[in-house]
DNA sequence: GATGAATGAGCGTTCATTCAT
DNA sequence: AATGAATGAACGCTCATTCAT
């Protein structure tokens, strides 16, 4: 009534619940439609498939979740802070919105379409923000110019993604992710190990 | 004749092709069976079932994964010469066995057996590997006291897991592993920042 | 505008070619309706359903065609010309209306609905152009009294249809319709056999 | 048990009563199965489709009949006799297994596959019963060398087939087969004129 | 141990038709 | 009359797994 779009939203609010519920092979389309309170014919006037409600979930929380990344970037100063803020963000995420992150992490992967076929642009926007900061950084001389941007956003996308999967698998999370966040942050901006020592020279005097 | 166990050895190496090839999804229980040479029902007396047979994949080549990961890291004396040779060998294991690659980086993850129930040792030990590595560090106060070594395990596994990921699923892949698995190492080790500079004073002087 | 039933027709025209382009079963409603540059539900307002539109496009045409071999008949003076004359309108519509001719010879036996309830009277008012000229013949004298007209009007029927058939199906055309309508009228008329011989006396003196 | 192809023999027959009773259309693959107390499934060991099935009853009960016409045609010694021989067989059939003629005559039509792909031999093989009739008259001069074996096969053929397709269809029948089949086989030998009048002469004297 | 014929649960998707506007 | 968004019934087929031999 007072939202066009009425029924694309609620199809993929349902949508969430129920794949975070069963997963996505045991989720039911009908299952949605019923969440969704729409006939089983309609979620396909609104996507093609099965799998493109899933992908559709993902695109479309992502963009909202950039834009708050995105923001929450620019209100750090500093290029390390930058990065502090985009990892607190991004484990952030994965804390408040448990079945997004179920989604996300888990059932999202088990898609064959989304796995070997996606062509959306979000990841790829996600992880520039990421590349970005990375080449901000080099530009202001902050960070180490032989640092390849295009790897070492991989590496710590990798590094937070693999650490919110743990966090969703274990549902009585041992760690706390804001820890965490900070922890990982440490790791990429200064390394595991003592600064002090110049690791070329080796540990020994 | 003469290897024990000669038809559980076969179907699992027909698995891993034919998991290579059509996805685990698509991959027919029937069609491992005709490329081990043995019948359908034969699988299910060295198998629970398909995911085990995947599972088993990942267990078994795992376990000589680990010792040879093991060795690398034993061959080299210093801690971070023994992670830079972790990452070196995690990432030539993928470059090196294109096939197990797809199976380990892309098929294993779409099994739901796989993601929600796997109790195995192999995965948890590997990470021990570095997880060891990091605790290590820090008795000899080469490594940070405050890095929680079963965050960095994950962090630092994340970070290779995703990078191998993408280095499997562009086929035709840009960059070269070898010199991503120093950089991932020089990341770990040193941070992505430079050093000299101070980060709490920023970036100007 | 200037035409009464302007939607009706356009639909009857666009679903000739559909169907005749994919079949009755293959052939979706919604495409004849883009096709007719109407609503879908559009097309519900002149015909009951799928079945009924294709009925309709039976008899309409038939209404039309029967009207021309109506006037073939009238145009030829002795009954075995009028016969001749009518195989030949009958084998020269389908050479001339290959779309129409796949539809009336292929889909329209797809439709349960058609074979199973049809009773419009086209069929029958075609079928009967037939018996009343054996029936005619019959009366001159020239056809045999014992020939059954409600039989014989299915006879000729009968291998019009199924020679219309095997030529839609053989999209090229090996004999040609005409020639093939000569000899089918031949047949009728004075059999396949030596009439000089007299087949109850058997073929040898 | 004591039959080979038990399994196979049963779906068959199973399929016949529920084509028969509920349409191709209309018949589910799990009522055949459940009528030949076999699983779903296993209808699947036996044939690709639901298609297959019904093509399968065709060739296979065409084998039957055409090794019985072979043997009805070959009981006469002269032509005629023998192509009033196989029209009788023809008809004899349609009346004696109104089932199978159901599926014959009506629901293999329905089937897409059947009418556009069809490419087994047995209907070829069938009408060139007639096929070589019609040649061996010809050789024996008892059948005008003009007439086309191949038109006039697919002529007598489709007379049969349009007449017992009306027998079929009302189910109380009107009239008689045998004396259909007595009448077809003699407008096919004689022609419906009177042989005494020249048609060519005209009627009149 | 080995076989492979048999099982049968499980479901995404289509599309003719309806009806509120 | 016309629209077109919404409906929802309907089902063939696959394939992992079992089990009698």
């Amino acid at each position: 009534m007072s939202f066009k779009n009425d029924k694309r939203t609620r199809i993929l609010r349902a949508a969430v619940k129920v794949f975070a519920q069963k997963g996505f092979y045991n989720a039911k389309v009908a299952e949605i439609a019923k969440g969704a309170g729409v006939a089983d014919g309609t979620i396909y006037l609104y996507f093609k498939g099965k799998d493109e409600i899933l992908i559709s979930i993902f695109e479309e929380e992502m963009a909202k979740f950039i834009a708050k990344a995105h923001a929450q970037i620019e209100s750090a100063s500093q290029i390390d802070h930058k990065l502090r803020a985009f990892i607190h963000t991004h484990l952030d995420f994965v804390k408040n919105n448990p079945k997004l992150a179920q989604v996300f992490q888990l059932e999202l992967r088990q898609s064959n379409k989304f796995i070997k076929e996606y062509t959306g642009s979000k990841l790829k926007e996600y992880l520039n923000l990421i590349g970005e900061l990375i080449s901000e950084g080099q530009r202001q001389g902050v960070i180490r110019a032989d640092i390849h941007p295009g790897l070492a956003k991989r590496a710590i996308f990798g590094a937070l993604d693999e650490v919110a999967t743990q966090w969703v698998l274990l549902k009585r999370n041992k760690y706390d992710l804001r820890q965490s966040a900070d922890q990982i942050a440490d790791m990429f901006l200064r390394g595991v190990t003592n600064n002090q020592t110049s690791m070329k020279g080796g540990a020994s005097p």
